[in-house]
Formats: C-alpha cells, sequence, structure tokens
RNA sequence: GGUCUCUUGGCCGAGCGGCUAGGCACCGGUCUGCAAAACCGUCUACUCCAGUUCGAAUCUGGAAGAGACCUCCA
C-alpha cells in the first residue's frame, strides 16, 4: 500500500506522490514566540515529527523547515503598529529580540522533552527580511499590490477576478466575505477590507522596524512563510503544514502570495492538525484557557491534579487522530499515562523471552502489517497503537508461560516496537536515564535482604521493606520465578 | 450573519455499508503468605427522526446540540 494524506486543499486523500524523489519538503508553521509554548504548540510539533519520522522511515530524504516567528505581528485588528513582541518588549523593558531569544529556547527545550526531532532548517522571520521584501517587489511588478501610505497591501480583488483562487484553500467565497468584514480602524489605506498587508509602515513607537523602499516598517503577516519556503524548499514544494486554525486567512494568502509571485501555488499537499480543546473549547493563547508545557511537566496548573510526563503527553497526542479534535481531562491524561506504562512494560519484556523452537507460529507479521498499513493511511496513529497493545498482550501471555513464540516471530516483536513505537511514533522509555545502573544496584542490594527475610519467614521485614520501596517509587512485583521491580 | 466540521459505551478514542478497534475505569475469576502486576472473562455504544439498501454508527434528507474559521492564534 502506497501512503496516503489527506490533502485540505482537495478534501480527500490523495496518494503521496514526491516532486523530486527521494527528495522531500516539508514547511511547517512554527511558533510566534512571545509567550511559553502550551498543550497546542505540542500537537502540531507532535503531529509533523510524524510525517518527519514516518518519510524518512519509508526512506524519503526529507528537508524539513519549521519557521520562527520573531517578528510578532500585530497584537489586535486596530492598526496600533504594535506587535506582540514589541509589546512584551516594552512591558519587560528589554530588547524584542531578547524575548525571542528566550522563548524559542524554552520551545525547542520543551519539544526536546517531547522527543520532537529538531527540523532540518529553522529560519527567523526577522532573519529574512530581504527576502520578504523582495517577494513584496514581485507582487507589485505583477502588479497584485499596491502601495499606500508607506504600506504596501495585497490585492485580494483583482487578483482573485483573475484566478478565482482566493478561498480555494478555506473554500470561501470572496463575495461573503466582502459583506461581511467588519468596519476596522486604520483601513483608510486599503482599496478594499479584505486586502492584506505585505509591509506595514511602523509608527514611531513601534520598534521592531527595517527600511525598505516603502517605509522603515516590518513585513506582513503572512510573508514570511512565503519568502523563507521559497529560499529552501524552492517556491514549489511537497508539504505545507500547520494548525488548521492557520487555514485562513494564513495559508490562503500564503498561496495568493506565491501565486503572483511566482506563477502557481507554492505546495502540493497541504496537512492540517486539529485543535486541542479544554471542556471543548479549544485552547488558545488569545482566550487565556491554557496550560503550558511546562505546567503540564510539573503539574502546577490549577487544572491539573498531578503532574505529566513528556511521553504520557506525547501518547495522548497520538492516541487521536491528528484530524480529530483532542479534548483535556486529567482522566483522559492518567489514561495515557497507564497505556503508555502498559506498553514500555512489554517491550521491555522482549529482552526477557526466549524463544522456543517448536512453537507454534504467532502472527506478528500481520500486526506489523496492520501498522504499516495505519501509517500509510494518512498517519493513522491510534490504529498503531492498538496494535501495538495487542503485541503487548502476546508478550505478556509468553511472560506469563501461556504462550511460546520461536525466534522469528521473537525478532518480529523487536522490529514492531523498534520501528513503530520507537523509531516512528517516538516514544521513548523515560525510565531509562543515566541513573539507572546506580538505582539498579541500589535496589537489587534491598531486595537481597528483603529476600533473606523471605527465607525466614520474616513477613513483616518484608512486607516493610516493600512499603518503603513504594513509597519512593520502587514496585515489587514477587513471581515464581523471583522478583521483579519497576519504577512507579 | 456567512463558511465548515463534529455528536460513538462511565471516560478517552478508532472505524466511514455486512466482520467484538484499542486504552483507562468497573466487576468476576486464575495466580500469590499478603499485596501489586500479569493473565482470562463479563458489562456498558453508535444524539434524534425519516429514507435508500437484503443489510447503516457508516450513505441521503430533516431536527437538536457542540465546536472551528470569518481578527493574532498551533
Amino acid at each position: 500500500m502506497e501512503l496516503q494524506v489527506y490533502n485540505t486543499l482537495t478534501r480527500k486523500k490523495e496518494i503521496f506522490k514526491p516532486i523530486n524523489p527521494p527528495h522531500v519538503g516539508m514547511y511547517v508553521c512554527g511558533p510566534t514566540v512571545y509567550g511559553d509554548a502550551h498543550l497546542g504548540h505540542a500537537r502540531p510539533g507532535i503531529t509533523f515529527d510524524i510525517v518527519f519520522r514516518y518519510l524518512k522511515f519509508l526512506g524519503y530524504k526529507v528537508r524539513y523547515v519549521r519557521n520562527i516567528t520573531d517578528v510578532g505581528h500585530l497584537e489586535n485588528d486596530a492598526d496600533e503598529g504594535e506587535d506582540k513582541i514589541a509589546k512584551k518588549a516594552r512591558l519587560e523593558q528589554v530588547e524584542p529580540m531578547e524575548i525571542a531569544q528566550f522563548y524559542t529556547k524554552r520551545y525547542l527545550d520543551a519539544m526536546d522533552l517531547l522527543n520532537v526531532l529538531r527540523p532540518s532548517i529553522q529560519p527567523s522571520a526577522s532573519g529574512h527580511i530581504i527576502e520578504q521584501i523582495d517577494i513584496v517587489k514581485k507582487i507589485l511588478d505583477a502588479g497584485y499590490a499596491y502601495v499606500s501610505g508607506g504600506n504596501v497591501y495585497f490585492d485580494v480583488l483583482k487578483y482573485h477576478n483573475d484566478t478565482h483562487k482566493y478561498g480555494i484553500l478555506s473554500n470561501r467565497v470572496i463575495e461573503d466575505m466582502l459583506q461581511t468584514t467588519r468596519e476596522l480602524d486604520g483601513q483608510k489605506e486599503k482599496h478594499n477590507p479584505a486586502d492584506f498587508a505585505l509591509w506595514k509602515k511602523a509608527e514611531p513607537e513601534h520598534i521592531m522596524r527595517w527600511p525598505s523602499p516603502w517605509s522603515d516598517g516590518f513585513p506582513g503577516w503572512h510573508l514570511e512563510c512565503t519568502a523563507m519556503s521559497a529560499k529552501y524548499l524552492g517556491d514549489k514544494f511537497d508539504i505545507h503544514g500547520g494548525g488548521l486554525d492557520l487555514l485562513f486567512p494564513h495559508h490562503e494568502s500564503e498561496i495568493a502570495q506565491s501565486v503572483c509571485a511566482f506563477g502557481h501555488e507554492p505546495t502540493n499537499y497541504w496537512i492540517h492538525n486539529n485543535m486541542i480543546t479544554i471542556a471543548g473549547q479549544k485552547m488558545g493563547k488569545s482566550l487565556g484557557n491554557f496550560i503550558t508545557l511546562e505546567e503540564l511537566f510539573n503539574g502546577t496548573h490549577k487544572l491539573l491534579e498531578k503532574a505529566y510526563s513528556p511521553m504520557t503527553i506525547r501518547f495522548f497526542i497520538l492516541q487521536a487522530h491528528y484530524r480529530s479534535t483532542l479534548d483535556f481531562s486529567n482522566e483522559a491524561l492518567t489514561a495515557a499515562e497507564k497505556g503508555l506504562k502498559r506498553l514500555l512494560e512489554a517491550q521491555r519484556n522482549i529482552n526477557n523471552i526466549t524463544p522456543s523452537n517448536n512453537a507454534a507460529e504467532l502472527d506478528i507479521k500481520a500486526l506489523i502489517n496492520n501498522c504499516k498499513e495505519a501509517m500509510d493511511d494518512d498517519f493513522n496513529t491510534p490504529i498503531v497503537i492498538s496494535n501495538l497493545f495487542e503485541a503487548a498482550s502476546i508478550i505478556n501471555k509468553i511472560i506469563d508461560g501461556k504462550e511460546k513464540i520461536n525466534s522469528e516471530g521473537l525478532e518480529d516483536l523487536k522490529a514492531l516496537f523498534n520501528n513503530y513505537l520507537v523509531d516512528i511514533l517516538g516514544i521513548k522509555d523515560e525510565q531509562t536515564s543515566n541513573m539507572m545502573p546506580t538505582i539498579e544496584g541500589l535496589v537489587k542490594m534491598i531486595l537481597d535482604v528483603r529476600q533473606e527475610a523471605r527465607m525466614n519467614k520474616d513477613w513483616a521485614k518484608s512486607d516493610q521493606l516493600r512499603d518503603k520501596l513504594a513509597e519512593i517509587g520502587v514496585k515489587i512485583k514477587d513471581s515464581k520465578d523471583g522478583v521483579s521491580w519497576s519504577l512507579d
């Protein structure tokens, strides 16, 4: 089966065919770095990490570009000329670039903890002002933009009349939009309310500014992605991704910009992840109902009953398909945590299995095949996980002596977990830290003492040791073959 | 108001015409000095109404509810 991806542009699943195999170019809209990353940021980070990982697994050579938006864009719809990063900088009395650097680092740290692979290139908007100005010039030359009071605006109506393309991605009818667009402040310079800025003149108090042929100012909201994707992936590349909330106007406008600047649409496949909701409502910075990743990892948010590890968050997100909304709750997160633990314990137990020669065949290959088909079907990670649970159940039965496996089956089992759980889903065993050798030694020592007590039928002492260990998070399991333990 | 999407069991969440998804929780059992884990088993579903079909959670029409986008947002 070939990889099929759901293309937002055509609204159906399509067989993935790269322009220039084995190379694949993928551009994903990254964060605006004026605040800590929250649970919502984890979704696209992980979604496109999966795409990245799976394409590589399939043998493609992927160049993955994810931008850092450090030109903060406007704070609100009134053209006050102050952007988010500049505002934060003013409030904290630091350089805007300090704000951007600070939150960029924190964003990347959080993504690292989530085991999100670093993209091939992470360009920043502020580092590509020249390229953005160049795109503005191209669009002006093509006749689809106009200068007005030091600003440059994209002429949406002219573009639409000539190409009939404004709205192809978001399925919007421009005539409707023109009627419903509200009266906004500072719109005088625009020919039409639907027009969007390519270049904005900076007000005197606006501290983030660059020189341009039109004014000292800053680039428009949608320009950086057009400029940077074209620079690093070419003006026609394979995949463009981002959150569903960016569909309109951001991605729609990117298409318009590319068509005018380069004569064609920027990408073949548009992939959008859905939102994470909290109590059924979108979690978002502007809604103030978000939980930062740090709070999640520490358990410090008032909505959290406890801390959740980065892998729990990752697993939680992967248990839903990326195009579905995913509702946050303590119950759901706890369920994910327990399920993940079970899966990881099964994975560890693979190493304790001794294959039997005369074992009947267990059809591990079917599970591997299921996983492959699930990933090929628009990255259906929940199905992959359900198959891994099937495998976990088989492993447990073998460990329990209720099932046997031959060496080929065992190898398949190892491959299944290594390929799908570790490499593709990117789940790592957080227990395997560098402290482990020490802890292992200590626990073994204590268990030896306990074993002695048990030999003497000193149950009180045995239980006391078990309870004390449990208190510090070491769980003991007694079985016929001996004692095993795990960290809680 | 316009455009679009969603509504699955106690909770989360797949499925998209016929075949028990899966996880968590609950309950019963096996195992165990006890406990935990593990294993086995059981129980809860497709918002409502009408239609198409031999057959619908899955297709069509209608109703109700929820959400997203239309303004920066992942």
